[in-house]
DNA sequence: GTTTTTATATGACTAAAGTCATGTAAATCA
DNA sequence: TGATTTACATGACTTTAGTCATATAAAAAC
């Protein structure tokens, strides 16, 4: 049920419209002046107000000016009542930003269409208000997605980070969110004895130190550059506030954290029970797989002991599985790249 | 630069109106009939659209009817021009959902007034609409979290698991989120030879499943009852609506999902790099943790073979390394449970 | 209460993978 | 260009942890 708020300082007409308002199935809230009316505004948080400007102490004008001052009343629909038909009149009373004007005499049909189609309007525009997830929109592609992003901030920082240049430690406060355009960058955790383990590889058009920006914490990774690398920086608070206004790029960022706890989850497995010559296996296809499809050779440019971090194991060990792969006749090595010849080989063991 | 759409078909007016709009620093998109004019406004999408009433092809209130119909343009501020000042007439643009009403003949300062008058209340509007995300509360407790969300979804479903029965299974439509309200539950992966690696164990008063609904995928592990369970099932839709209307609840599940990606990486150096003691020892800790802190002793209560898939390892090797940390005083084994003798001793290893 | 099943525990053995040492090729630097 | 550093490769050996077999204790089923 609706609530309405009639303020009208003449008893009869007051006392006739609340009557016919409570027929139509409005919940009233009348008042006699408009400083009780200001009040009552306030206090109750009508659906909308019908509001006489003719009135002692306070005129209609005045409520009008004083509830649009205060954020809880100033989008409530206001709908002016008054003999005064002058045209300057209506116009100071719509120029005050009142939503509609009635002139008296009014019939009951004017004013019950009147608030009838504001309070549907009101709804409508308060209807699009949307849910903040959009699961809905798959349209964009996440190198699309990123280029949105760097049109969309203000503070613009374009870096060139050399190979092996680090770009943030661990435990560094997160302030920035890393667009990779040109290059690879590796992300991983250092374990106590200085062994590396690798959690993902960046190639460009992709993004990455938003995990920790989301969780609110300091890095949890180190990432480095494999390779001369060009990245935009995004502040923290220029994504935070981007992604804070526009659903459809938030869920897609949900949908890469969620993504990411899956893939890892597949790769503690892997950790787990997977042989090295496995893990190595598959890190050589993630490698391929990350890569832009060329037609010829699958040629692979990594370090063994990148290589190594990237399985888990120790570089020898990676270099043996390399020996025994190239042996079977599924890689060769050419300049310390390695060549795929067999990927569906590679992908049985 | 706001736009202005002035549909008028009197050349004189409309060019004196425009020229007047530009001088006030407006940009401005003409039309001379109705139709043209609403063709422009879904184009275009103007700030603020002033339109004539009495047109030929298609009138005013043919033009309001059109946009209002249009989602992308029935939000747009509408002002109607008419040199029918009739009551009955004004009526009939109002109750279509016009947001003002100049006369004519109208001077210019009406016009601007008006103009910048509903320009103004629109963004005050659109300024209501908030951030998606809400850093800043962390008023509320996890289990506050999980109170809300049951207490203010629509179908409510309360379920008892036995022991050993599975909750969903690896690939399952995700359909559910769960609420652990009494006992605990495992999600793990399975590996090709039916080795089992736990990724996570849940206590009361936590939630799982929410992973694979926020990826928009199939759950990505099996979920098993470790003990008898009371859960409550939240249906995806009420789940992703109630994230979707509530910012601070949102926030908090991006951050349960980026600090489950910390943990896993952490989870990732270990399984590569740490020995089966260290790894066994941390499965412990991980289990001691979890359990509400009692004054008396720290006792776990769980089958070697969870206890293996924990540390990712085979069952004898799990049982071999609690035998020899019996052996060092660290920990003793009453019935079946481990009972932790010295904390300090086991976070060494 | 007895039988059957399951869980825990231990020994013997094996295989996998790590470590250390050393040699060589490639890349980088002066 | 030559010197030096770094990266790759392989052998020898060691350690760790997995597998299989078997025993026993506890729990579940009859």
């Amino acid at each position: 049920m609706k609530k309405v708020l009639l303020i009208e300082d003449d008893d009869i007409i007051r006392n006739n419209t609340a009557e016919i308002l409570k027929l139509a199935q409005y919940e009233v809230i009348t008042a006699n002046n408009g400083k009780l009316g200001s009040e009552l505004a306030i206090k109750f948080k009508p659906d909308i107000i019908v509001c006489d400007i003719l009135m002692p102490q306070l005129d209609g004008f005045g409520v009008l000016f004083v509830l649009s001052k205060n954020k809880e009343t100033a989008h409530i629909p206001f709908i002016f009542l008054s003999a005064k038909a002058q045209k300057s009149d209506v116009r100071r009373g719509m120029d005050l930003g009142a939503d509609d004007y009635l002139c008296k005499p009014f019939d009951d049909n004017e004013l019950l269409s009147a608030i009838e189609c504001r309070l549907k309007k009101h709804s409508k525009l308060k209807l699009k208000k949307k849910s903040l997830l959009d699961f809905e929109d798959n349209t964009l592609s996440g190198k699309q997605r990123l280029d949105y992003i760097y049109d969309n901030i203000k503070n613009k920082h374009k870096t060139i980070y050399k190979k092996k240049e680090i770009i943030y430690h661990c435990n560094d406060l997160s302030q920035y969110l890393f667009i990779l355009k040109k290059g690879r960058v590796k992300s991983f955790q250092t374990h106590e004895d200085g062994k590396e383990y690798i959690t993902r590889i960046y190639k460009d058009g992709e993004a990455f130190g938003f995990t920790a920006i989301l969780a609110d914490e300091n890095y949890g990774d180190t990432t480095t550059a494999l390779e001369e690398c060009e990245i935009y920086k995004v502040s923290k608070e220029d994504f935070i506030s981007l992604i804070g206004y526009n659903s459809s790029l938030l869920t897609y960022f949900i949908k890469l954290l969620s993504n990411k706890i899956n893939h890892q989850e597949e790769q503690l497995l892997s950790l787990a029970y997977n042989s090295v010559r496995k893990r190595t296996a598959d890190a050589l296809l993630l490698l391929v797989n990350s890569q832009e499809k060329t037609d010829g050779e699958l040629v692979i440019s990594i370090a063994r002991d990148d290589l190594a971090s990237l399985a888990g194991t120790a570089i020898e060990t990676v270099i043996r599985c390399l020996g025994e792969m190239k042996e079977d006749g599924i890689i060769s090595v050419h300049n310390r790249d390695i060549v795929i010849l067999n990927k569906e080989a590679l992908e049985k063991i």
